[in-house]
DNA sequence: CCCCGTCGTTTACCTCAGTCAATCTACCAA
DNA sequence: TTGGTAGATTGACTGAGGTAAACGACGGGG
């Protein structure tokens, strides 16, 4: 049940390199996360760290694998948006009260949101209230 | 410069209370968090945890004391802000792509929000997008 | 047929958070 | 004076994440 619940910057990195192909060997999985540590400056892993991390992922259940020949094709089980919703949830409860829309009014007033993104917001917003609203349901 | 980064659950308990109280006694601390985790159903910790912890913190630089007869007062040293923005861009830049945007319009598709905090965040995209926008001052 | 590179496995270490018991040390009270 | 309490400090251990060398098996090229 706890699936989706892992720590670790590496072990996201790795789950997201998941995501994006469906599945993957190992070699693959640590070229693609070094391709993306370099594009953000950091500092590269080893191969055999990220064979550590696999298995550790392996043993939580987030990812599994089948064989193909010797060596192994790695899935993700950990669906992103149980993973984006545990973490989400985990900070709203640290730091903003256990409110949603506490943690979103702070990230507007205080993250750069670009214009565009706010005209979008504003439309989902205008969605949100409408669904919301029951006796509203006029336009299409 | 680390002093806002530090990580742990009850770690951020603890600067929770030194900053609701501005300046409490170890045992005070101790007191304020296991009445939040009884509150949230989660097992009490006993005071020489915190106490540790509270070192861990000292020595990171995230809280200071102050020497009251042979009790220490500690005092919070890292700021509420910086704290949450670090949390903040940590999730965003893990899952979200590094786009505050996303995490927002994330959280109002998938998190619930109540209609009044929507009435509210709406109000405050308006008044992001007027002073996000010099050309358009017209109406007010 | 042998060597080398690749794959997975084992083993080992480091750091940090959390968890406390045990201990040291004042100080107050009986 | 002595004993208990409350505070501080030390030391030790677990678990998770990260890091990587070392090891053993295998399969293809020379």
């Amino acid at each position: 049940m706890t699936v989706d619940r892992f720590g670790g910057r590496l072990q996201t990195r790795i789950m997201e390199v998941l995501w994006d192909r469906r599945r993957a060997v190992a070699r693959e999985i640590t070229d693609a996360v070094n391709e993306a540590l370099r594009a953000d400056g950091e500092p590269e892993v080893s191969h055999s760290t990220v064979q550590t991390l696999l298995r550790k992922l392996e043993s939580k259940g987030a990812v599994r694998h089948e064989r193909d020949g010797r060596t192994f094709v790695f899935l993700p089980m950990a669906r992103p948006e149980g993973v984006k919703r545990h973490a989400a949830r985990d900070l709203i409860d640290r730091l903003f009260g256990g409110s949603a829309a506490g943690l979103v009014s702070w990230l507007l007033k205080n993250e750069e949101v670009p214009p565009e993104e706010i005209a979008r917001l504003r439309a989902l917003l205008a969605e949100q209230e409408a669904t919301a609203d029951p006796e509203k349901e006029a336009e299409a």
